[in-house]
Parts: C-alpha cells; sequence; structure tokens
RNA sequence: CGGGAUGUGGCGCAGUCUGGCAGCGCACCUGCUUUGGGAGCAGGGGGUCGGCGGUUCAAAUCCGCCCAUCCCGACCA
C-alpha cells in the first residue's frame, strides 16, 4: 500500500486523557479512536495488527485439534437463568429487553452457549471436543480504563473443551497451556503461567498467564530462585519466625487514649507482628470477625475462595458499635462468642498479643490467642507481601504488577449438568462430561505488546504482528531516480509476499522517519539521492535503531530474509 | 458506588479568580521558497466555549441542575 492513500492519523501528541503508554501510543499512532469510555474504534493499522494477532490464536487453536465456530453475541435470558448467572452475575452483565418484552443479555462469556449445544454430544464416543471462537464480549465494566487494557466491548479468542473424565480434562487444559505458550512467544510477550484463583467461576485449577507492565491491574508473587508463581489472590509464603513475648496469666487491660491504628500502637510499644489486627465484615449478610497479625494485609478473595462465601463487605460503623460496643481503632475477639470469628493460621499458638479491648481508648496486652479467643475457623486470608520467602524453595518472593493477557481454568460438571449434557459412556451408563474454559483477548493482548515494545519514538511491533513488516521510506518523492527505486523494492516485496508500505508521501523527511517510528514498523529501508549516487540504500531496523547501507540490487533479498526469521521468531 | 480533577476548533493549551470583540501552538487549505530527522514567509478556512436553566444592559467567565471524560478506591468469569 502506498501511504498516501491511507488513513493513518498520527499526532504529535496524545490525548490528556491517555494515561497508560500503550493507550497514548495507540492513539498518537493513528491505529485506535476511543468512541465513548471502554469502546474504541480499531482504525485501519489498529485492524491489522488485531487481525495478525488473531490469525495467530486461530493457527495455534487449529494445532491442539480445537474446532473454530461462531455463537450469538445475543441470548436469551433463559439459559443464564437456568445455569444460574443471571443472578449471580449482577451488573457486570449488559441486559435488554427485546420488543416481545423478552430478557436478552449481550454475552460475556459463553459457557451456557456452548453447553447448549453440547447436549447434542450423546456418546463418549463423541469426546473430547475443543470449539473456539474469536468474537465480541460485552461487559458493563464500572471503570474502563487504560485504552484497549479494560473495556466495555472486546474481542476475546475463547475455547471450551467437553470431556468425558478428569483425565480427558487435563489434557484438553495441558494442550491449551501449551498452545497458550506458543502464542506468547509469537506475540514476543514475556507471559508467566500463575496459579490464580477461579473466582465465582468455580471450578479447580486455574491458570492466569501474566505479563509484567506497570499498567496491570493484578499483582503476583514471582519467585527469584524457583519456578513458583502465583496471583496475589492465591500466594502463600513461609513466615519468618516471631518469638512471642512472656505471656500472663491473664489478658490486662491498659489504657490507650486517641490510639487508633496498628502503626500508633506500635509507637506505643507493641510492635504490629505482636498486634491482632481486628476487621469487622459483613459475610453473606451476617457479621463477623476476623483476625490477622497487624502487620498482615487482608486478602479478600483468599477469604471468599477458603469459606465459599459469595459476598463481603467491610460492615458500617454503627453495626460494629452495636454489636461490639466500640469502634474501629479499639476492636477485639477476646470473650466475643456471638460472632464467628476467623483467623489467619499466623496468629495460631501466639502469645502476649496487644488487641483492642471493644472499648474505646482500652487495649488489652498479654493475650494468648488459643486460651483467650474463640477461633471458630482458620483459614489463611493475608496477602503475602514482597520479599517474603518462597514456601517452595525458601528464596525470596517479589510482587510484580502484571497485565492478565490470558486464563484458562477448568470448569468441571456445572454447566454440562445445568443445561442438561451427558452422554453414554462404554458401559452405557449416562455421564455429565466435564467442561474447560480458556481465553484471551485480542485487544488487551495488542496492549500489552505495546506496553512491552517502544522507546520515546514510538512503538516496536515484533515481526510476527506488525501492522506493516517493512516500510519503504522514500526520502525525495519529486526525484524520479529514488521514486523508480523505491517502487521497485516495494514490488520485489510484495512478489516475496512481504506486507510493505511505500510512504510516497510529500513531506519533509524527518516527518517521514518520525512516523515511521511512531507507528513502529520493524523495518524501514531509506531511499534517496544520496544513497543512490553509489547504488544504495540503507536498511534501519526499529528494535535497536541500527542503519546499514545496503546495495539496491539485493535489498530485497536481504529484507525477504529479515522478515522471514521474525515471523518464525517464538514458534 | 465513594473521593479527586477536567470539559474552549482534529490534538495540546491560555483566557474563568476580577463578566465587556473567543485567543495561542500544532494540524488543515492556497502561493512562493526550502528539502536526508517533525522547515520559512505570506495569505486563508474551521469553534453551539459539554448541555439546560438562571442572574445581568452584557456570561467561556457568576449561580443551579444535568451530562461526559480521566485518576484513586470499591467492584470486577
Amino acid at each position: 500500500m502506498r501511504w498516501s492513500s491511507l488513513f493513518i492519523p498520527t499526532l504529535r501528541e496524545a490525548p490528556a486523557e491517555a494515561e497508560a503508554v500503550s493507550h497514548q501510543l495507540l492513539v498518537r499512532g493513528g491505529f485506535i479512536r476511543q468512541l465513548q469510555s471502554g469502546h474504541y474504534s480499531m482504525l485501519p493499522l489498529g485492524w491489522k495488527v488485531h487481525r495478525r494477532i488473531a490469525e495467530i490464536l486461530r493457527q495455534e487453536m487449529d494445532a491442539i485439534g480445537a474446532q473454530e465456530v461462531l455463537l450469538p453475541a445475543i441470548h436469551q435470558a433463559a439459559i443464564w437463568q437456568q445455569s444460574g448467572r443471571w443472578d449471580a452475575i449482577g451488573d457486570d452483565m449488559f441486559r435488554l429487553v427485546d420488543r416481545k418484552g423478552a430478557d436478552q443479555v449481550l454475552g460475556m462469556t459463553h459457557e451456557e452457549v456452548i453447553a447448549s449445544i453440547g447436549v447434542e454430544l450423546s456418546s463418549y464416543r463423541d469426546l473430547p471436543q475443543m470449539w473456539y471462537q474469536i468474537q465480541t464480549k460485552f461487559r458493563d465494566e464500572p471503570r474502563p480504563k487504560s485504552g484497549l487494557l479494560r473495556v466495555r466491548e472486546f474481542t476475546m479468542k475463547d475455547s471450551y473443551s467437553i470431556d468425558l473424565d478428569d483425565e480427558g480434562l487435563d489434557r484438553s487444559f495441558n494442550l491449551h497451556h501449551q498452545a497458550y505458550q506458543r502464542i506468547f512467544a509469537r506475540l514476543d510477550l514475556h507471559a508467566i503461567p500463575v496459579e490464580a484463583s477461579s473466582g465465582a467461576m468455580g471450578g479447580s485449577n486455574s491458570v492466569e498467564f501474566m505479563v509484567e507492565s506497570g499498567a496491570g491491574e493484578d499483582d503476583v508473587a514471582v519467585c527469584s530462585g524457583c519456578d513458583y508463581a502465583a496471583n496475589l489472590e492465591r500466594a502463600t509464603a513461609t513466615l519468618a519466625t516471631v518469638e512471642s513475648r512472656p505471656g500472663s496469666e491473664a489478658p490486662e487491660r491498659f489504657p490507650t487514649p486517641g490510639i487508633r491504628t496498628i502503626d500508633a500502637l506500635a509507637e506505643a510499644g507493641h510492635p504490629a507482628e505482636h498486634q491482632i489486627k481486628t476487621l469487622v465484615y459483613r459475610v453473606d449478610g451476617e457479621l463477623a470477625l476476623l483476625l490477622l497479625r497487624g502487620d498482615h494485609p487482608f486478602q479478600e478473595q483468599k477469604f471468599l475462595d477458603a469459606t465459599g462465601a459469595s459476598e463481603i463487605t467491610p460492615a458500617e460503623s454503627d453495626d460494629i458499635r452495636a454489636a461490639l460496643g466500640a469502634s474501629p481503632g479499639s476492636l477485639g475477639a477476646v470473650g466475643v462468642d456471638d460472632l464467628v470469628v476467623y483467623a489467619d493460621p499466623a496468629l495460631e499458638g501466639r502469645t502476649g498479643m496487644t488487641t483492642g479491648a471493644n472499648e474505646d481508648d482500652v487495649h488489652y496486652s498479654g493475650v494468648d490467642v488459643d486460651r483467650d479467643i474463640g477461633v471458630d475457623r482458620w483459614v489463611d486470608i493475608r496477602g503475602i507481601v514482597d520479599g517474603e520467602a518462597c514456601a517452595s524453595c525458601g528464596e525470596p518472593l517479589s510482587v510484580v504488577r502484571c497485565i492478565e493477557a490470558g486464563h484458562i481454568f477448568k470448569l468441571g460438571r456445572k454447566y454440562a449438568e445445568a443445561m442438561g449434557v451427558s452422554v453414554l459412556d462404554a458401559d452405557g451408563q449416562s455421564r455429565i462430561p466435564t467442561m474447560g474454559s480458556y481465553g484471551i483477548g485480542v485487544g488487551r493482548a495488542m496492549a500489552a505488546v505495546a506496553e512491552t515494545h517502544h522507546d520515546d519514538s514510538g512503538l516496536i511491533w515484533p515481526i510476527s504482528i506488525a501492522p506493516y513488516e517493512v516500510v519503504v521510506t522514500v526520502v525525495k518523492v519529486d526525484d524520479e531516480e529514488s521514486m523508480a527505486a523505491a517502487e521497485a523494492i516495494y514490488e520485489g516485496l510484495q512478489a516475496a509476499g512481504i506486507e510493505a508500505l511505500l510512504d510516497d508521501r510529500d513531506e519533509r523527511p524527518g516527518v517521514k522517519f518520525a512516523d515511521a517510528e511512531l507507528v513502529g514498523f520493524p523495518l524501514r529501508v531509506t531511499v534517496g539521492p544520496r544513497g543512490l549516487q553509489t547504488g544504495h540504500v540503507e536498511v534501519g531496523l526499529r528494535a535497536d535503531g541500527s542503519q546499514t547501507e545496503e546495495p539496491v540490487g539485493t535489498v530485497v533479498d536481504t529484507l525477504v530474509g529479515r522478515v522471514e526469521a521474525g515471523r518464525r521468531a517464538g514458534s
């Protein structure tokens, strides 16, 4: 294509509202434009990148034997009611009513629809099946942000496996795990597979593919010594031993006027690791006490996963006062027996602890957890902290910010059962198959690449997904010899199956160079009268900024070699 | 949903406090010059100042309500 006839609206400055680097560069490079919050138009360049990513997804899905389908984006409420998610999901789902008054949803995921097709499976001989689609998903996110990273309408590759038994599910799950690693390698994304919470989806195994980036929204604990990595919602670590302070016969009350925080109490001579942090939450509507060591953060998702509770919210201060007789800052669990008390195992066996006495401005010291507190359930609910020791190898864990680029998990039989999927096994017995669900967001992958592939001048696309693999920059378009040489190179590249762009715009060279770098073409051929005098052009590598002289006669072969090597990279 | 901020031409911004002709840079159009790293000169086009209502002789500017966008938090298969 010729640049002069394309729509590539580059901007010198990014819109003020663009914060994330990927957002700024994708807008400045003319890839995307925002229509409204969370909804973006893919302009020609953006759509080309999007299509190339989708093509890699197709190839790798096909390679593991998955079959492409296309499912409806609008579903009747009935199938969501059948699975129980009509009520379970809430405001995240776009809902609408059709002209007949029937409730409809815009699909945010497709387990129900897949299972509704799965009812046609009747024999174990029909299994396993793996079906995937590349389709628009709708989610009414409370807060879309960071350009393409979190949006309300996006294209997703979602696949689903259906197997007779757990061994089959393991096989399908592992095939996806391997396929995802190949996909991210081809996208040149360093994606770490991490243990994750499967959240409200249920299921046993859940692995997220995480790309380290400050623009992400998830915190991941990564071990420096072994390959342990886990989402903070799930991560565990070995605690350094803390020597309990000397105990006493019974808890002792002492006045703490004005002391409301862990820090303030620590300054008063009671270090945080010798304090019990008492939180009051409503767990599925019921007030409960949650106890942690003073210096440990609460990890809500861990609590949900461990207890099976579906909703927890911090209690209102009026309710707290009514139940305990004091305000936050002076709360404790000593002597409390009418509320459920959950405690983190880090408190087990501890003595000489300090905690609130349920009277404003009064605390207890000398608390023996096992003796003085009626713990109903011990549950691991603490969030680990950067630097703690890996539970597997003892080396320090580091906590890094990540973009969730992919997620695979085992659904089990929940959806098959709800939707009435069953097959006969070899013994003629009716069996409910088990399913898996596997997703990669296409636009988010594009943003993740942008987020990790750029410099001060702009984007740096991997050859595998670049909008054009080579840009032929004509320095002086009214120089006939230059144009002729550039056209010949351009046509040679096209003939060799290279995606090439001829920058034939009548612009100053500086403008053309700057645009090429902003847009991020991996390879640039610069054709100008200066080089042509000796029969040379320049080949520039966007990744390292190198420029090398190349005879006009061999430049096409050189470029073809580089592009083909780049396409193979990672695969 | 709670907290904070912002809305003035395609993009970036000034003007708002203290009411009085709607401005600047980039981009765009025409002409001349220039031409290997975001050119110069001259001329030109483009704006319901987020919306509605109010105060006033007069509102981008003051007041009220609403909307949108961004950030933090909550939330989030």
